[in-house]
DNA sequence: GTGAAAGCGCTAACAA
DNA sequence: TTGTTAGCGCTTTCAC
């Protein structure tokens, strides 16, 4: 490999020079035809820089650690395509991980977020205590943004709108007609739980209906937890006509579920989901659900990562436009009686 | 952060003696004391190398890129992990990026495979120009393992056996007494599509059974594809009473067009993808299914990476065990006529 | 048994 | 307008 020592003796000037030159310095001072000269060895040797080096010197890597529970999950691939397409822009690369592998392994924990294998850390959390764990020392040790999550002090974090979302999907089921409308929640951060849920029960005070808590069944986040969620809220007593899934992964198992009961959706029971991913639209029947910007997600959360990393404050960020949609499809009707 | 000095420092020593106790360099013959002297200074201070200037040092980074078309594919997701499990054993980080944005943006391809940003590159190719370019570059630069592919020269590769996977599923569908059997069928490198194919014939053949180019249709690897294959399959005029979908992506668009043009999975049609993903299991009907070994392709693939690392020659493996699987499910039953 | 020192490739401050 | 030089933190050879 061409190393800028040889560019410049090619070049027959000094390795400053180089540096400066191909690095775009403004107050380089250079003559044009050395200018030339220097681009024209640089090219002929195929020079690249050496990015350890670099590293070294600048004390900074250009890389920015994203880790997540489950790379394979749909709705974290959106996120990702949004952070990896806006670090590009800024020259950064991207490197996942895994938070679970990151919790339990020291060595491996180290190797990310200490020894300075990148420069800054999005993180996903999902409430459990390795998270917050991860949290913290992470938080310690690099500039770090919560994806999906909010909080005060030394770490960033952005959101999308989970309220609106989840109030936008149970208010289209009561416009439908239906009065009773279970939920199928997640754990994870209170407050991303709890922002759907409140907009849940908010949707249906609105319409002067009941929000109780027995209409409440955890769905989780994987399709193994939304099926076992709906056969628990179907089997009750008086199951609802209609369901939010708050999770899309947790709806394609309950439509499973559903299935496996004999209860027909939408005929007997309409569902939605949230988040809008491949998968929701060869389902049968297809899934209506509700789709966030998660690829603005992604994005936004490097902008402000970056801006941390320029010593910018910590901050919180909402995304608030493009809005929460609702897409239509074919698993919510009106109620049966209707 | 500490740095070797400052451990030097506080134990007293020099840094060439924390350096190589901290390696365990076997040939340090030095004092049980000052071994503990040394850990302890470590410790307290909470050193933790730095990799920018270990790798500078070393000409050696430890993270070995992983390039794939889209990470969000379930199916690679499976042999992402199984790389990323067989490399962290070996101290290596995995960094992914998309074949695409490697093809297309000549910076972050410089930045990724020159530069030294990593050791080297596992490469899933699929047949376009792009990929031909990128593999042939990128394996003057690093050492380069192709995934599930096969190739000669200097670019070592590693295959799971389609062949028999193929052969696999096309049998079971004619012990259920199907005759007539159509192939969704991938595009892709030429090799993996035709042992697909070829899987699919010979199976036929065996049974003395037809196997036209009439009953091949384009499947390709994502959903919209495989429905777009599947609609045109059944509208021919002798539609074939089962299918084999070369790819589950393709096996769930096909499904979906099953279901819109009336046609009823498995009564009418049966149906069995290559590749178990989680959401086979929850489609109706679930998705009978040929499980090949994707983790222990991922593994096996930065196996034979680190080897080439340390100058042994490219060559090729094919993984052989575990042996591929059916997972009966529901798709698949004896053709209408029985 | 342990220390000293060279140098990996680069940037940035200072000289000339 | 261009050259020189000091390190960034680490590994490794050689000397003591």
């Amino acid at each position: 490999m061409a190393t800028l020592a040889d560019v410049a003796k090619r070049a027959g000037v000094s390795v400053g020079v180089v540096s400066r030159l191909l690095n775009g310095d403004e107050t380089l001072r250079a003559r044009d035809e050395t200018k030339q000269r220097v681009r024209a060895a640089a090219a002929e040797l195929g020079y690249t820089p050496n990015y350890a080096a670099r590293a070294l010197r600048k004390a900074r890597v250009g890389v920015i650690g994203l880790a997540v529970h489950d790379a394979s999950n749909p709705v974290y691939s959106e996120i990702i395509a949004g952070a990896q397409a806006e670090a590009a822009k800024a020259g950064y690369a991207l490197m996942l991980s895994d938070v679970n592998a990151l919790a339990t392994d020291d060595e491996m924990f180290k190797r990310f977020v200490s020894g300075g294998a990148i420069d800054g850390l999005l993180l996903q959390r999902a409430g459990t205590a390795a998270d917050s764990l991860v949290s913290k020392i992470a938080s310690g040790q690099v500039p770090t943004v919560l994806l999906n999550d909010h909080t005060r002090g030394p770490i960033g974090s952005v959101a999308v709108d989970d309220y609106t979302a989840a109030h936008l999907a149970v208010s289209h089921l009561i416009e439908l007609g239906h009065e009773s409308v279970g939920l199928l929640h997640v754990d994870g951060p209170r407050s991303r739980a709890a922002r759907r849920r409140k907009g849940w029960a908010d949707a249906l005070a609105a319409a002067g209906l009941d929000a109780p808590a027995s209409r409440v069944f955890r769905g989780g986040h994987t399709a193994d937890e939304g099926y076992r969620g709906m056969r628990e809220l179907l089997a009750a007593p008086e199951p609802p006509t209609a369901v939010f899934a708050a999770n899309v992964l947790a709806a394609v198992g309950a439509l499973s579920a559903a299935h496996d009961m004999g209860v027909r959706v939408p005929d007997d029971v309409s569902l939605v989901g949230l988040h809008d991913v491949f998968v929701a639209d060869f389902l049968q029947p297809r899934l209506t659900v509700v789709k966030l910007p998660l690829f603005e997600l992604g994005a936004r959360a490097v902008t402000l990562l970056l801006s941390q990393l320029n010593n910018d404050p910590a901050r919180h960020e909402s995304i608030t436009a493009p809005a929460p949609v609702m897409v239509l499809r074919q698993s919510s009707t009106p109620p049966p009686s209707h």
